[in-house]
DNA sequence: CCTCCACTGACACGAGTGTTTCAGTAATGC
DNA sequence: GCATTACTGAAACACTCGTGTCAGTGGAGG
């Protein structure tokens, strides 16, 4: 159970990773732009290691919070893009592909399974949007596999090139 | 003109790299793992900085030569990604994802235009295996991008599960 | 032989790392 | 009032980091 002062903090360290990445994030330049001490960070997390962890819950929350009022009706995968494309999220999306990539090349430590629980997260809520008659077909598993990647890639594609209009239209 | 030592080690480095990842590789380690020190690594390459950006290159040109020898006959998705799915690539096909990552959220540096590079490279080799007349078209545009896309998405959902049976099926 | 040149070893420098130790302060519950 | 609890500050520890300095190698070309 977090203290009131530790959700404080996790929130400001929260948007400041969202601004400059997870990957080489340090206690004391970090401790300074959220006008704490590292003293304080490591008393309340433990460790960096249990600061990053929880970065990393407090991230995957912002996830499930949208693929939980998203709905499951038809449409989903446009609705989906929607969120995906829109760019407001998009600090938090390079976040979730960063933690992404060192999750795989990293397999232990705080990122342990980042990716894999993504990949589980997603695929759950399209197969709920599935008509039932379909969801536990095989046929049913390969579509909504063939979905996530397809909004994946873009995703890529649009943090990369920015080209919301080229990418958006390919998902039409 | 890179000296016959120089691209020696950075034949070791790249090795190297390709199982320790990119993120946080060190010089001192690195030196020591392939039987050099740090003082001829920047003797080599200048500076850290210059060892990445030639690391980088190399990982780049593993893509390009792929790329060159898939042609660019019918079937071309199917081949590139039975190219990417195949086990020996993965590693290689991580430090991609590391690198793409890292150049979205640090845009300076090394890592400088990795992305949108790779964006490029792949949306000119699918664009020259579309029959002529739809090649300039948008819907020729929408369509790659969405090859591009669903390759991409199948490739981040392989790494992370490495379930090679669903996604394949999903592609097919 | 001698000079040049690519390459290498040992070592130190200053800065930054996560973490620990020791010392508090302010508020809360009895 | 007093003890307990949650939090904070300052300073140090034992590293590791990239890089610079200075001194050499060994071999190839003149």
């Amino acid at each position: 159970m977090p203290s009131a002062r530790e959700t404080e903090l996790l929130e400001a360290a929260y948007r400041y990773v969202l601004t400059h990445g997870l990957a080489d994030v340090s206690l004391r330049p970090l401790a300074a732009a959220i006008g704490s001490s590292t003293r304080v960070l490591l008393y309340l997390f433990g460790s960096k290691e249990g600061l990053i962890r929880a970065l990393l819950a407090r991230a995957r929350a912002d996830e499930l919070a949208l693929l939980a009022d998203i709905g499951t009706g038809p449409g989903v995968v446009a609705r989906l893009w929607e969120w995906l494309s829109a760019p407001a999220h998009r600090p938090l999306l390079t976040l979730w592909l960063e933690a992404y990539a060192r999750s795989l090349v990293e397999p232990d430590g705080p990122w342990a399974g980042f990716a894999r629980a993504t990949v589980e997260d997603w695929l759950e809520v399209l197969s709920s949007a599935q008509p039932e008659d379909v969801r536990d077909t095989p046929a049913g598993l390969a579509q909504r596999t063939r979905e996530l990647a397809l909004l994946r890639g873009a995703l890529l594609d649009l943090l990369a090139t920015g080209d919301e209009e080229r990418v958006s239209a390919a998902l039409a």
